[in-house]
DNA sequence: CATGATGTCTGACTTTAGTCAGATATCATG
DNA sequence: CATGATATCTGACTAAAGTCAGACATCATG
């Protein structure tokens, strides 16, 4: 009854039940789950065709069939795609989005009563973010975004907040030499934001400099998605960044209070360096060439 | 994106799109979803039909037909219910457990694919059983045992390494009044387990003594399940207990370390008392009227 | 022992999901 | 502009799941 794989298994059991009680909410709405299930995915943006029975996995003679009942209930309109004619496109009507709304309150009301009915939530919340990572690990996908997006600036914050509590001394940006945005953008550099489904779940920096080596800055990966080797994914990811830009050499600073980080780049062939900055915060330097 | 709604629906759509491909690797062996699930529920037990039909959900004439096409196929045989001649009961044929241990060995193995892909094993488990402990709530069962079952002596396990760590000194049971097995029996006393599903994740004694008292003892609830009030399910139960058995006053000791437990009692009529034992560990000490 | 309730079974359906082989239109390419 | 590739659609199926009414045997009860 204790070990790893019965813990496992129980959770299966727990889950299957509340995920039938899920899908069957959603049958109140007078359509079979799969013509309900394309009108979400409409609703949630996927407007291509072809994009849409990917994601569903649906077989084409199926999904023609699920989109043409959609439009006979008046739901959804399709038009050809603007560049390609062979493409269709779809798009919710205003009972279309009306039916969506429902569909997505229906959602909430389940995921807030769910909430409600627990105290703990942060502690629950948190077991919630680390399993869905664990499940879509190999859906993480990995893009190179503006320094200022909002998925960016959502890592950072995470980013600072994490050393904050990390370093005893706290940790406050502007006494660091936070890296300029304009440095962290193609050609001088770049970053990469870690997106599982659409929580972004950690990042990294390149940031080109006039000294003929580029730095990697803000390696960070969220508390809820350590373990996936996300770490190794992001530096490999900007290391071929760099590549491309032809960077020969590259530089980063750390703290030792962060130890996963030390490890991380003594076994990916960084070596060691003496300091080569006055950042008061990082007490290790490394160096990698490419 | 981060909104404690928006992380529950990510989970729910991570585990959904999970549990489809679970479901989908049951299909290998030739007999439809329905059909596995039912073989399934009577290998791990369930005999009587009409439990299986509850459990599964199903119409009693699908379930029907469900049952015969396994009994056409030779992996179950059903007879009829020896106290009511109305009702059947379902077991496997030699070729049948054949089967259920098939299907056996492909959830073990899932769930030992999954638990091999991740780091952090230990801290995927826990939050797994505390999202399986969260939605399995309202089916947490509440049952006597022996102080020296399995279940029984897994709870104290855990109890006392979570005194020592939660006790400043550490907590050694030999210099605690360790409360005597067969003063935890019906008649003196009782000892009350939760199970969720097959996990024990709580439990509480009811020590008999000869003093005109009864004392609640070992009151423990599992890291994964908090939250659930949990601990006043137990107490409330213990108390009826106590009133069955004619006890009109309950004792207890516990320490302030545990501010929880504290808290518990003050809120559901205990009243504090002084010191009526010499046990080192106990600095709190309470009563009740029942 | 008559009566209504209960548990199972059967027949006769419907709905949903899914498969597969073409048909048709359009696109990218040389 | 011929050719093969691609995207969608249609027709013709099958399988699985589920529903419903009634049949039948058995049980609990007064």
């Amino acid at each position: 009854m204790l070990n790893p794989v019965s813990r496992v298994r129980r959770f299966n059991r727990a889950v299957t039940s509340a995920v039938g009680a899920l899908d069957s909410s959603f049958l109140g709405r007078g359509r079979p789950l799969g013509a309900a299930r394309v009108l979400n995915a409409i609703g949630h943006g996927r407007s291509d065709v072809a994009e849409i029975r990917d994601y569903l996995g649906l077989d084409s003679g199926l999904m023609s069939r699920l989109l043409r009942s959609l439009e006979d209930e008046g739901v959804v309109e399709t038009s050809t795609h603007a560049d390609d004619a062979r493409r269709r496109v779809a798009k919710l009507t205003r009972t279309g989005r009306r039916e969506f709304a429902a569909y997505e309150a229906l959602s909430n009301a389940q995921a807030e009563g769910f909430l409600a009915q627990h105290a703990q939530r942060e502690a629950l919340l948190a077991a919630m973010d680390l399993i869905a990572s664990a499940l879509t690990r190999e859906r993480v996908s990995l893009n190179e975004s503006d320094p200022q997006s909002e998925q960016a600036r959502y890592c950072l914050g995470e980013y600072y907040a994490e050393l904050g509590r990390r370093f005893k001394q706290g940790f406050d940006v502007s006494l660091s030499r936070d890296p300029d945005a304009k440095d962290m953008r193609r050609p001088r550099g770049t970053f990469i934001v870690a997106m599982s489904d659409t929580l972004p779940i950690g990042c990294v920096g390149l940031k080109g400099t006039d000294h003929g080596y580029a730095e990697i800055k803000r390696l960070w990966v969220a508390p809820a998605a350590r373990g996936l080797r996300l770490g190794r994914r992001l530096m490999d990811a900007t290391e071929d960044a760099a590549r491309e830009l032809g960077i020969a050499l590259l530089r980063l600073d750390t703290n030792s209070a962060l130890p996963e980080a030390g490890q991380l780049y003594r076994t990916t062939g960084w070596r060691e360096i003496p300091r080569f900055n006055d950042d008061p915060y990082p007490d290790l330097f490394f160096e990698k060439r490419l």
